[in-house]
DNA sequence: GGCATAAGTTCTATTATGTAGAACAAATCG
DNA sequence: CGATTTGTTCTACATAATAGAACTTATGCC
């Protein structure tokens, strides 16, 4: 298999596609995108990363029902297959790993 | 200013060179690279991305004298500059932040 | 009914990053 | 001086980030 790689875009995306959960639906996932990396990420950034991540076979999607209020259509939610799972752990893993023992930065004297 | 973005690889290419401080040359970090994350990034992709590096101003360069043994040519020593250890310490606070409060992953049944 | 408006998603493009490997350069060893 | 070793630069292409217009489908209201 050709070594699954995720952008940190799409790991921030699906990682809030996991905290969603059942309210993981595109717009949704731009509002927690833009709350936990303070950057304002346009809509279609987000789409299309959703996309790939689909793509990718981590992420799954299903058309839901329209809402019942002003504009409600229906909204495409997302979840987290168990290829997505195992990502989400082994980014968690490289993470920690890269980060490890790492304090302090000092800049080198101008 | 056009807020400074690091792509995944130019992270830990960054965090190799703070970890390796005066012994921060290419081939090192791609040593360094290869250990940390178990992947094998070809050599022109080190280089490429430090370059890039010092584009955006987090890392400078100098050249060294060359090296008493086989081989031992000059080196390309890189190093962090201040914007550098800002953009680390901010890519330390945004990692935490993405990853605050996630516990364990439970993918949606099939 | 039909138009204004709101929530959502899809499409189209462009730039930025990731990635590989050949080519090139400069040192030492025999 | 040719083989070998360490090191860097060049060239090219693939993948990911990113924006915003266009389109779709609801409801509200006169």
């Amino acid at each position: 298999m050709p070594t699954l790689t995720l952008g940190s875009l799409e790991l921030a995306a699906l990682l809030a596609v996991a905290r969603l959960g059942n309210d993981a639906y595109g717009l949704a996932v731009r509002r927690d995108l833009t709350e936990r990396t303070g950057r304002d990420y346009s809509i279609g950034a987000v789409y299309t990363t959703l996309q790939r991540l689909e793509d990718k076979g981590v992420l799954k999607s299903r058309t839901g029902e329209p809402q019942p209020f002003r504009g409600g259509r229906s909204r495409r939610h997302y979840a987290i297959t168990g290829a997505g799972a195992r990502a989400l752990r082994d980014a968690e893993r490289n993470t920690a790993a890269l980060w490890a023992g790492f304090g302090s930065v000092r800049p080198e004297p101008a």
